[in-house]
DNA sequence: TGAAGATGTCTCAAATATGAGACATCTTGC
DNA sequence: GCAAGATGTCTCATATTTGAGACATCTTCA
């Protein structure tokens, strides 16, 4: 099962260096359940592997979101949807926007195309948004920027309160009240 | 000026460690304007200067939440002060409550002080929160875990906003909006 | 069973991070 | 202008991290 490894070592590499980015790689290996030497195996350095979790996290979220957005025409309906996927996604979810939101975050040869991606994505969620807005379904007041940010935040938040060990079908209820409350819904 | 060198490397250190907590102390001097020999020379290594951080942070945000405790006996008023503390004390709230949340977090000898003060801020919060839920002025059917756990992410939230260049004065006041709808106020 | 493929162990060289000494230079208050 | 204190520069030794070769072991499937 060689790709079986190869995933397991890039979803550690994405909740280890979601949580500390430049912790040494004996970490990620760790966290694999394998030996450095086998994750030097499949990659040849931090770089490498990083770009494997870029794409994972890219593929994950794009796939996520776009059920969401193909779940209903309901344009609410769909941002409750897109706030699951993001729960989903969890680590995915907050190391890709993570990355892309980073003050230093410089546009590399062949990341160009990934960055893309990510603003197509966080067009398709703004739409949404807007859309809401137009239609006085919840606070104009506030930028759709907030709104975006907010729905990260949620996102983080809930995925802060799993790890502290709560229930998980009340997560998503709250989730989704504070987050829709708290846009003005 | 001594004591300000010292300071703006510690302030330099939780700006750099929130974001990256294995970033090179390079890193931390470079974001201080000053020499990594010059680091070394107020701090012997990470340890000590972690240590430091964390005594600023635990400063500052007792600090402020005390003021923000003290500004109204009314709960409501010190809920929104609270979140205000939160947003004031910026990287050094959301860097204290990392480390106190983070799984792996020992208690090292002398550190079990700091983690006292961190759980007696924290029921200090949860005071007002449940005070709140049982005058029935927000949501009760939010745990009051969740509540603590929003207003960091909110705060988290407002702190993203910042830095990808939102307009200050506005910022406070959709915090206070969406987080106060979002327990249900 | 036994050959192929995957992984662990041991080892090593190179790169990077860390901590500090020695001394020059740069403020600052007197 | 100068003495004291603070900081920068250059340098070095040590520790940690990184990447990979060589070979043993373990799994699995025909």
């Amino acid at each position: 099962m060689t790709r079986s490894t190869e995933q397991t070592i890039v979803e550690a590499a994405i909740l280890v260096l979601n949580e500390d980015y430049s912790a040494p790689l004996e970490r990620v290996a760790e966290q694999a359940g394998v030996t450095r030497r086998t994750l030097h195996r499949y990659f040849t350095g931090r770089e490498e592997l990083l770009a494997c979790c870029a794409r994972e996290m890219q593929r994950s979220c794009r796939e996520a979101l776009t059920q969401a957005l193909a779940s209903s025409p309901e344009p609410l309906v769909q941002l409750e949807h897109m706030l699951y996927a993001g729960i989903d996604c969890g680590a995915k979810y907050a190391f890709f926007t993570k990355l892309h939101t980073r003050p230093d975050h410089q546009h590399a040869p062949g990341q160009a195309a990934d960055c893309a991606e990510y603003d197509a994505l966080q067009a398709r969620c703004r739409a949404v948004i807007t859309r809401l807005q137009h239609d006085g379904r919840i606070s104009a007041h506030l930028p759709a920027e907030w709104v975006l940010l907010l729905l990260s935040g949620v996102v983080k938040t809930t995925i802060d309160a799993r790890m502290v060990g709560a229930t998980e079908p009340h997560l998503r209820q709250f989730a989704w009240f504070s987050f829709s409350k708290g846009i003005g819904l």
